[in-house]
DNA sequence: TACAAGTGTTTTACCTGGAAAACAAAACTT
DNA sequence: AAGTTTTGTTTTCCAGGTAAAACACTTGTA
């Protein structure tokens, strides 16, 4: 880690904060809160981060993941699977949906053997941009990590791969 | 990493996103999606994890962050300052500020010397909850965490930790 | 077979946060 | 000193998400 040096001198936020709960209460143990709070910084920052090229193309974070997943998964999911893939909430999708249907993103239709069941796929022209932004997003998102060498990309990629294995069991949520 | 073992034969759920991209589009580079996925889900894990000391309290994570800001820092801020340490606009501190306020947590005066500024404190009990709360809510957090390894836990805050300074320097972004 | 329980999607009601507007005060310029 | 620009906070307006309700349909049970 040759950068390490480098992040000695320079202190991140979280680090701040760190320092002052040190000295109001020393008696406090912060390790959770420098990962966590880290954790919730980063997003935060990404969150922010991440706007330009999809704003480029009128997307919002949840409407890119929602095409993203209908072309992944290669096939016409229902409302309630790609709510569970998005780790959204059923009466959000539905409000989504029916904004990129009305793009002509989406279109969906009912399931003819289950009447409650709406299935829904990609349009052609939904096809093409999903293809479209999703390499100009992954090079945006390669800029903004480029600050970080490759190694330790990959070791920060390796390490969140195994709390998220754990708060995906301890949360009782799905896995892949 | 004793653990990555485990790692390996059980997937987070990023892994399974990335996995179905490189089958249908192996031209491109999911680098970045490793990391920023996996900040992002264990972000959106982590703000659903945070919910039961919090909610024991009756307090909000934003809400609970303002009290923090103040006790940690140790003296009166003005709403711009807190909206500053807590990355909110002003206009969600305003309102924050009022429902703490009511609960009798928080007090706010008018600056003698500008009177445009607005002047904030912890009130005595405000103290006490803030000072009861977290340490309850790290125990909670070291719970959560503690299926990672502690060196694994300070790696990771250390990476983290470099990526933020990057971040924070890259999107210009006050740090501590 | 009739009724009860369960399921999937959408609608409704409400809440929160952000951006912009509003307003007042302070600082700056001429 | 008067007018303009900047600043700090609050208010207003709007969008988006959630939980619950609504509704229709399907499955299970007696």
């Amino acid at each position: 880690m040759t950068a390490a040096g480098d992040g000695g001198t320079a202190d991140d936020t979280v680090a701040g904060v760190v320092r002052q709960w040190r000295m109001i209460r020393p008696d406090l143990d912060t390790a959770p809160m420098e990962v966590i709070g880290r954790i919730n910084r980063c997003a935060a920052l990404l969150q922010h981060a991440e706007d330009a090229p999809l704003r480029r193309a009128e997307l919002t974070r949840p409407e890119f993941d929602l095409l993203g997943t209908l072309r992944r998964t290669g096939h016409e999911l229902t409302p309630g699977e790609l709510a569970r893939e998005t780790f959204s909430s059923g009466a959000a999708v539905t409000k989504r949906l029916k904004l990129l249907v009305e793009r002509g993103w989406v279109d969906r239709r009912s399931d003819t053997r289950d009447r409650r069941v709406t299935r829904v796929r990609l349009t052609a022209s939904g096809r093409e941009l999903i293809d479209s932004v999703m390499p100009d997003q992954l090079r945006y998102e390669t800029a903004v990590l480029s600050g970080l060498p490759d190694g330790d990309q990959r070791q920060v990629a390796a390490l969140l791969a195994e709390l998220l294995v754990q708060l995906e069991g301890r949360l009782g949520l799905p896995r892949a």
